[in-house]
DNA sequence: CCCCCCCC
């Protein structure tokens, strides 16, 4: 057990003094009674030489009790912590960030004789989670030392309890006039809703517009905004007169005292923040702006490396930051409900390699600039399954270009230097390589030699080839013009057309394409069949405007095939061997025709080149 | 007390 724990740690903690990465050993671990929100835990930790009770793990850390790691004895280093000194001047520890160092199954046992440094308090288990970390002080902290361990903010109350010898048991009866005169800054991460008493100061971020609501129980206008400071952060909603109150005042960017508002358990399904709880302001609520705004962060984020995001659920809300390696034109599409919304994808590549599409929406999507392949940050993007992996923009995202931040930095060096050359794949799938459709991607050489189309069904493939040749005399007949119907029809030299289908003459026809084409790649070529939605993609006119040039300009209508000659795509084929007269041959039907992928066709390219070069 | 988050 080569261990050794930080003593004097605890006291340190106790006191709310700064102490960097104390490691500590727990003796005990117990689930608070916090009703119908999350779990919360209760630490008791040791430094060898002194044991307190007082230290609550934060809940995004709840994860750690799932293996049943952390179990009395394990020893851990605690990464970050932060101090809530309460309105009475009880002080306790939220461990923030923690590593298990040492399992208990390794340590074996209690290391040192700590002694309680609350040795003359009497808490009881059976208490509100927050009452029952009280701590009576025989040694009250010092006035002057600041909520957060961190040293930052600054000191804001005129010191609690200086009397000494108080009780936790007792509330000091301070006057609360104000809150920020009053009331001890602690840190978002520490709110709760058991705790009425406190004031936090932290950044406005992403401030929404007012928005308003009419459904069955009733109607109102509302705006919310995010707020961080350097524990976490949390989502802020004010409602109608609380909208009127403070929309105005509650700028972007700004850092504010916020004391008095209401918390409740975050609904999961909503959530895009890590806090599990979130505030409504009402009208108690004081929101104060503070000219300090020192040591308060402008954003807190977690980014996921794009190719962690495979791993990742679909619907899970995550920051991603990456070069904007290309991006789309912004384009109107209308939505399913018939409203009319911009959108753009961009795509993003990290250190990882990996490319994924995020779809950015309305303004978002019209103002972003892509030119100079930004570094691109997003807060809060929707993990979508479409195209295998990709992202999407909600209207709580932040969207951040070149932001001033480290991994932005890192990232556009890594760039400039190797990313832009290196060898990128994407998670999203995108359109021109198939709809969803897993590709069977072939050469045309591989179409013989691999006998395709000679089973009993009908084999499909995808080839990248270009237009070699295509014999525009036979390719438009003259079709049966009912809907439904394409058979050939007669004519009659009367003016009537003869559908044998139908049986029925027409006044009418319409023009049908059945293309003869001759498709080449590096190694081989061969005919293939297009018919019409093919033939019109390949041709780049409709059948009815390709039969019209027919018959009015040829010369017009000799160019549409001149200009399609040699062009290059993606053909999805049918291939099927077809027996008459003792004769048989392979026929290959173009099932569609996409544009190319450049991407997609680079990485089919070398492989194919590397395959050939293999043979030789 | 909202919770819309769109398209392929």
């Amino acid at each position: 057990m080569s261990v050794k724990l930080t003593e004097g740690a605890v006291e340190a903690l106790f006191n709310g003094s700064l102490v960097n990465n104390p490691v500590l050993q727990l003796l005990n671990i117990r689930q608070m009674n916090t009703g119908s929100g999350p779990p919360r835990f209760r630490l008791m930790m040791s430094d060898g030489l002194h044991s307190m009770t007082s230290m609550i793990l934060a809940t995004q850390l709840n994860n750690l009790t799932d293996d049943n790691l952390l179990t009395p004895n394990c020893v851990c280093m605690l990464k970050k912590t932060t101090s809530n000194n309460l309105a009475d001047g009880r002080r306790v520890v939220i461990v923030i960030d923690m590593d298990i160092i040492k399992s208990a199954e390794e340590i074996g046992g209690r290391i040192g004789n700590p002694t309680p440094i609350n040795a003359d308090s009497k808490t009881s288990s059976s208490q509100d989670p927050v009452s029952s970390t009280a701590v009576s002080s025989s040694s009250p902290p010092p006035a002057a030392v600041p909520g957060p361990s961190h040293n930052k903010s600054s000191t804001l109350t005129p010191p609690k309890g200086c009397g000494r010898g108080f009780t936790g048991k007792s509330p000091m009866k301070a006057s609360n006039t104000s809150p920020v005169s009053t009331t001890k800054v602690i840190p978002v991460a520490s709110l709760n809703p058991y705790q009425s008493k406190w004031t936090v100061r932290a950044r406005v971020t992403n401030k929404s517009s007012i928005r308003t609501w009419s459904n069955s129980r009733g109607e109102g206008k509302l705006f919310s905004f995010e707020i961080v400071d350097e524990s976490g952060e949390i989502k802020i909603t004010a409602f109608n007169k609380e909208v009127d109150k403070f929309f105005s005042l509650v700028e972007q960017g700004k850092v504010y005292y916020i004391s008095k508002a209401s918390l409740k358990v975050a609904n999961k399904q909503y959530t895009t923040l890590k806090n599990d709880y979130e505030m409504t302001l009402n009208a108690q609520s004081s929101v104060v702006p503070c000219d300090d705004s020192q040591g308060v962060p402008e954003m807190l984020c977690d980014f996921v490396p794009i190719a962690e995001l495979e791993n990742r659920d679909k619907d899970a809300i995550i920051d991603v930051i990456g070069v904007c390696k290309s991006a789309e034109d912004v384009s109107r599409i209308t939505t399913k409900t018939s409203r009319e919304v911009s959108k753009r994808a961009l795509n993003l590549i990290d250190t990882t390699g990996k490319v994924v599409t995020v779809t950015l929406w309305g303004e978002e999507a019209e103002k972003f600039d892509g030119s100079g392949q930004p570094v691109v940050a997003i807060k809060g993007a929707r993990l979508s399954d479409f195209g295998g992996r990709s992202l999407s923009a909600l209207f709580s995202s932040t969207i951040m270009v070149n932001p001033d931040i480290p991994e932005a930095f890192q990232l556009r060096a890594w760039y400039d230097r190797e990313g832009h050359s290196q060898d990128s794949q994407s998670l999203t799938e995108t359109r021109s390589v198939g709809s969803g459709a897993k590709m069977n991607w072939k050469t045309l050489s591989d179409v013989k030699n691999e006998h395709m189309g000679h089973g009993e069904k009908a084999d499909y493939f995808s080839c990248v080839a270009s237009l070699l040749y295509t014999r525009k005399e036979n390719c438009l007949y003259q079709a049966c013009p009912s809907a439904d119907c394409n058979k050939k029809v007669i004519d009659q030299q009367n003016g009537l057309y003869r559908c044998e289908k139908c049986s029925r003459e027409f006044p009418n026809f319409k023009y049908r394409l059945l293309l003869s084409a001759n498709l080449a790649d590096f190694g081989d070529n061969q005919w293939v069949t297009c018919f019409q939605e093919t033939a019109e993609v390949l041709l780049g006119h409709s059948a009815e405007t390709l039969g019209q040039l027919r018959d009015t300009d040829e010369a017009a209508f000799d160019e549409v095939f001149q200009k399609a000659n040699f062009t290059t795509h993606i053909f999805k084929n049918k291939v099927k061997l077809e027996t008459y007269n003792d004769e048989s041959r392979v026929k290959v039907t173009v099932m569609e025709v996409l544009p190319i992928d450049h991407r997609e066709y680079s990485r089919r390219l070398i492989s194919n080149i590397r395959k050939l070069a293999s043979r030789t």
